[in-house]
DNA sequence: TACCGTTGTATTTTTGAATACATAACGAAA
DNA sequence: TTTCGTTATGTATTCAAAAATACAACGGTA
């Protein structure tokens, strides 16, 4: 294979790519949502781990309920009101998830790193 | 590794994803512009390529603007004017390009497939 | 009962992107 | 010089996604 970098006008050439799960052929879990999982375990709140991310609560709370509809138990169980006026917290399910994307992007930066090799040689 | 297809309410699990080059960090050359090379080369013209592609004339060609705003030699060369009116075709970089970007796909295709057994045992 | 911070939901506003439309320029041929 | 289909470009419109805003409900505590 000829060098794909010779054709550009730059030294600097990657090769890089997102990845995600699919429930039905419906992307569900990507690195936004793995994000805000861990943010929601940290702070014990989905509206402080919104303002973490940035985010809007409205979205951050679609992003859960989404999560929770597909799995067979919620990932994020929410109590409402109470003496802190309630929060988050996030369940055995949704730590596995986390730790499975994890792996899962180890193992998809090293493909991404060999294929950028590749490009530049 | 514990299945993931176990906390999911479905059996129909997959690991999918995207990829592209980037140059200098910038995106710039995915499946879409693949394929519209190929029509390109394939009809001789843009406009006839985009109105294959159900694209608009107008984002067919910024996409090659964009293209060849980036390569040290254009991959697409157009005459305007002209018995017919012009055209367009593809430079062997183009081809190059096209070619490189086959076998990455399937490389990709093969990396997700293994990552979707995984998932799923 | 009044208060608190959070969840849950509806409504409106803003923004950005895609799309559609319109038109000039080109150059060979008739 | 008129015609032709294409390239090249600007502008207007439409549409969808995102963001902002507002507010009810909840349930402990003081």
């Amino acid at each position: 294979m000829k060098a794909i970098s010779t054709i550009l006008d730059t030294a600097v050439l990657t090769v890089n790519g997102s990845l995600w799960l699919e429930s039905n052929g419906k992307r569900f879990f990507g690195p936004g949502p793995v994000e805000l999982l861990e943010y929601i375990e940290l702070t014990g709140s989905i509206n402080q781990a919104a303002k973490k991310m940035g985010m809007s609560y409205k979205k951050a709370w679609e992003l859960v309920n989404n999560l929770n509809s597909i799995t067979h138990r919620p990932l994020v169980v929410t109590t409402t009101g109470g003496e802190k006026g309630g929060g988050s917290t996030i369940s055995d399910e949704a730590r596995e998830l986390i730790a499975y994307h994890r792996d899962l992007r180890i193992r998809f930066k090293k493909f991404l790193e060999e294929e950028t090799l590749r490009a530049r040689k």
